[in-house]
DNA sequence: GCTCAATGTAGGCAGCGCCAACAATGCTGT
DNA sequence: ACAGCATTGTTGGCGCTGCCTACATTGAGC
């Protein structure tokens, strides 16, 4: 009985993984305007319609995209991190490790900060926030009680630096700024943020 | 001549504007992802092609919501400016500007930082980005001149200043801030922005 | 007032997301 | 062992989309 090229088992295995992985290339490579379930399932090889036994909605696989995103994400702010270091390195050392994923990644990043998600996703992706979140906010809290950084509330403190380094992210992803020229000057940006912009 | 309901003339007089008008509305409301060219045809009244005869593309039709979104912003920054006031009040002024305009326009801050744009609008776009930073980059340049801010290469400082600010605004607009709260603690995040965390 | 470019219309094509009906598979209890 | 059933894949179809082409109407310039 000749079978020419072992057609694939009718069930797949894991076309979910299958899924993600395919979709995240597709991402990567064409962004995110030119994923379609219906491609999706023709670059795996399976028919139009099996996507939806795993993901009910083309945004429930985006959602999908944005946790592994965070994920890989947290896994590299945490691997980054440097808990015995001075303030001004550990944050420099973070910064480094979201900057690269941010340019490395452009568009799961925009994914993963996107306004749109499905209810069901939410909690999951709110609380892979909270732990990158969570990264930053050890930080500050770790600077604080070595009297590194000023008092006052942890959470704003944060705030200022996440939300330079996310602006960072955001205009390199926007082509605003140049991804080299940014991270080789990242030191001093952080230097700045921590000395401010007035003399001193 | 009984004529009901005076059918609209064939010829629009200004469809463009009435296509953009829609357009924006539809992003305010219900965000980029429910924006069609044929569903906006029907709502300003015309044949489904017709928006074709103004935008040669959807991409098309973003990039001029976009481009109009930098002429309204540009517009709030330019008059929000006070040159004759000390630097951190001048900043605070520009900064609350563009929060303000970031939390109004979610949707459309997002269209004008996208990545994809069409080759022939992306010189606009990019001088109005231009224009933009030259905002900040003035304030820098006046402040550095008058002593109030460190030296160095302005260009740096100014990115430090607009990616402190427009990390707040994507953060806002990914939900992952709260928007009043945000720009009610704006004055102490900026004064943080000029004096630095750490301790003097 | 004729001509022509500009602008709007009608129809069609391929692709999309989603849905329902059906088929193949593997697990589970007896 | 095997019947029953939940899981997972397939096929076909609906309505929508963006885009294209051919045609109709209009206003502006000669």
């Amino acid at each position: 009985m000749t079978r020419m090229s072992a057609p694939r088992p009718y069930h797949h295995g894991d076309l979910r993984a299958a899924l993600l992985k395919s979709a995240e290339r597709t991402l990567r490579d064409r962004g995110v305007g030119a994923l379609s379930l219906r491609e999706l399932a023709r670059d795996v090889g399976v028919s139009h319609a099996a996507p939806g036994r795993h993901f009910k909605d083309k945004q429930t696989l985006l959602d999908a995209l944005a946790l592994d995103g965070y994920e890989r994400m947290n896994r590299a702010l945490a691997a980054a991190d440097r808990p015995d270091r001075p303030f001004e390195e550990r944050m420099t050392a973070l910064a480094r490790a979201y900057l690269g994923f941010a340019v490395e990644n452009p568009e799961l990043l925009e994914l993963m900060f996107a306004r749109k998600h499905d209810p069901d996703s939410s909690a999951q992706l709110a609380a892979a926030v909270d732990h990158s979140l969570g990264t930053f906010t050890r930080l500050v809290a770790d600077a604080q009680e070595q009297g590194e950084i000023v008092q006052g509330d942890p959470e704003r403190l944060t705030t200022v630096a996440a939300a330079s380094l996310h602006g960072l992210a955001a205009l390199i992803a926007g082509c605003a700024l140049d991804a080299e020229e940014t991270l080789a000057g990242l030191d001093t940006h952080v230097h700045l943020l921590l000395h401010g912009l007035r003399p001193r």
